[in-house]
DNA sequence: ACTATATATGAACACTTGTTCATATGTTTA
DNA sequence: TAAACATATGAACAAGTGTTCATATATAGT
């Protein structure tokens, strides 16, 4: 878990370093926070997500409104599933998703202001 | 850039789709969002980020206090750069980056409230 | 029970992406 | 101007990821 070899800094002292890296996340915090960026690193899941922002949807509907296979979609929603970004119910013949929490939409929106610049 | 086949849909009907799609940002948007969180879809990138975010850092410095190759690291500061996420500039023999600007930061705490539920 | 419909899943494949290694560029100091 | 130092970059490689195709599962209607 600790670095064998000790690093050699330019201008930073140890005790800098040290302090500094007390200022940052755990190792492991940041790595589930790359972990949730990947969910909307791609433009399949971002547009999934997007769609499920407006209404529920079964899957048939928002394959054909986003014009992509039902194949496709149902790989994607199953990840989106297990990272807890979207939930599912059965209703009949049917299963209904939508977003899972009120998180997705608030990511969502910091991220869209700086794309809007 | 139109559907050729009209998708069929299940419950929606051709014109909900239609104001669905409208209340969507669009494609274009959705690309370049997907895009920016591919930014911080890895936890090298994110490491960066985030030490960046407690102080500007020559590469040395942030190689050593990361545990990276300097080779790597570069490589993924010019990607930062290239997404504008990241500045830099050089002080002598040394090339000291920071932050862009303040989007990051907001970006990364959104993501850090949904991590830490 | 059989058929049609809606969704899920496994395997294969192409494509992307991050790291390493070697080397190039650019700056300072002797 | 040579050597030392800091950073950048190209090519190669390994690992990860998303889509497609075929097929499985599950429910509804006949």
């Amino acid at each position: 878990m600790t670095k064998e070899n000790v690093p050699s800094f330019l201008y930073l002292t140890a005790a800098q370093a040290r302090t500094l890296a007390k200022r940052m996340p755990t190792e492991e915090t940041l790595y589930e926070l790359a972990d949730l960026y990947k969910m909307f690193a791609d433009s399949t899941r971002v547009r999934i997500l997007s769609a499920l922002q407006t209404q529920e949807l079964c899957v048939l509907d928002l394959a054909a409104l986003l014009g992509i296979t039902q194949s496709a979609l149902s790989h994607q929603l199953r990840i989106l599933k297990q990272a807890k970004l979207v939930k599912s119910r059965r209703e009949g013949k049917v299963i209904i998703y939508s977003l899972a929490d009120a998180h997705v939409e608030s990511i969502f929106k910091q991220g869209l202001e700086h794309v809007r610049e």
